[in-house]
DNA sequence: TCGCATTTGTGCGTATGTATT
DNA sequence: AAATACATACGCACAAATGCG
């Protein structure tokens, strides 16, 4: 079991046991329906006061993860994460299909942008070059499991905004472009706490961990037609290579 | 430009300002050399007093991100990030070489244990089935990496402990087995901070993101022989598919 | 060399948040 | 519930180093 020394370092140890704890559960030591130890355990076992655990139970049980019981206990609410797959064809709605009851993408905005240095490179175009830059947020039964943006070259999609906003899927868009197929080049992955408008955006506490992948999705000729930044909240989220 | 609002979430605001500075420089906003903003317009940013900017900027110069110069500036030290490739044949070593001029991989312990349920169904043995467990710390240019956790079943690979600390490569060990050739059949990702000890092991700030992977190898016919878990600095290495 | 603006470095007083007892 | 200790954050002021005309 995990102990926490007192290193105050810039992280409220409210906040540290709230992650411990949470790791307990999505690591599977504390099962769905399992009874966390009692407060003074937890007290005794983070070296805390019991007032500092009951703050981090609070803020678990505020998100529904956990839930307190007068009198018999504190137990596991939901430990479930949504697993997300990566590969050479990755569909976003294909691949959480079965996981969640109702999909849904919100779309948030769509702007003309002149390419900065790392779109321009992703889809081989140069730097200043116009892009079309879409802006979405996805949900799985109402919880926000995504914040994405995606670039597109403006010359070979130059309406893509409206037929986004028309409700049809990225796929269905880029085969209303003749492009039928098309396939992951190359996603990189890596993680950093939220920001404040994705942290209100996603519905996520304050110093929540972001999941982020940067994705380019190339026709079958292999040229670049999107780069994708999507961000997963970690709490909710796991990538599956 | 980001801006953080003053929301204490259990999070430092210096602490929020770390991220914040160290995200534009990996995410090429700051290139190595810059300047950095004054402390004045830094701190009228993320609307935080001077002292609050200062004590965010000694952290990262603590860490060698940044460095400051009196009467002259702030200045960006080093930007990079180490790219950690994920694939059906990644080998450790080789992803990493031509990254940094020295890897190196430090045995910290092995021992027999039993396999949990995770343990058991990643290698596809029952649970509670001796399992051997090796624990190592890998380092780039002196500065640690990864903090990995490798599981093999102790049924066909009784004496590894011993043929690893020897201090051959995974690849070669393997090898002393007959296994000539090996492939990885799934990695899982995630994030979560880093606890007390992994905060030591690797060097880092309490509070710090890892990249977490779990992944199973299997041999030629497709039966697990490993079962890893690595944990990654989030801000020194990244993960690409 | 001088003066001056800019920028980092330092000190101190105060208010609020965090954690324990 | 209240008292205590410590960390966090702010505000103001001034010192020290740099660069420029």
């Amino acid at each position: 079991m995990t102990v926490l020394k007192d290193v105050s370092g810039g992280v409220a140890l409210w906040r540290r046991i709230v992650d411990a704890i949470r790791l307990d559960i999505i690591g599977g030591k504390l099962a769905e329906g399992d009874r966390l130890p009692t407060e003074a355990a937890l007290a005794e076992r983070f070296s805390a006061n019991r007032h500092t655990v009951r703050r981090a139970l609070a803020v678990l049980a505020d998100e529904g993860v956990v839930g307190a019981e007068q009198g018999r206990g504190t137990f596991v609410r939901s430990a479930r994460r949504l697993s997300y797959p990566i590969g050479k064809r990755t569909r976003f709605s294909e691949g959480l299909a079965g996981q969640a009851r109702m999909l849904t993408t919100q779309h948030l905005g769509d702007r003309l942008e002149n390419a900065n240095a790392t779109v321009a490179a992703a889809l081989g175009i140069r730097a200043g070059s116009k892009v079309v830059r879409l802006d979405a947020l996805s949900s799985a039964d109402g919880k926000p499991i995504s914040r994405a943006t995606t670039w597109l070259a403006y010359r070979r999609f130059p309406d893509v905004a409206q037929r986004v906003i028309g409700g049809q899927r990225m796929t269905a868009v880029f085969a209303s472009y003749g492009i039928n197929d098309y396939s992951r080049a190359s996603t990189r992955i890596s993680a950093r706490h939220a920001d404040v408008e994705e942290t209100q955006l996603l519905g996520l506490a304050p110093g929540a961990i972001l999941l982020v992948s940067e994705a380019v999705d190339v026709d079958s000729d292999g040229v670049p037609i999107s780069y994708a930044l999507s961000r997963f909240p970690a709490e909710r989220m796991e990538l599956v290579v």
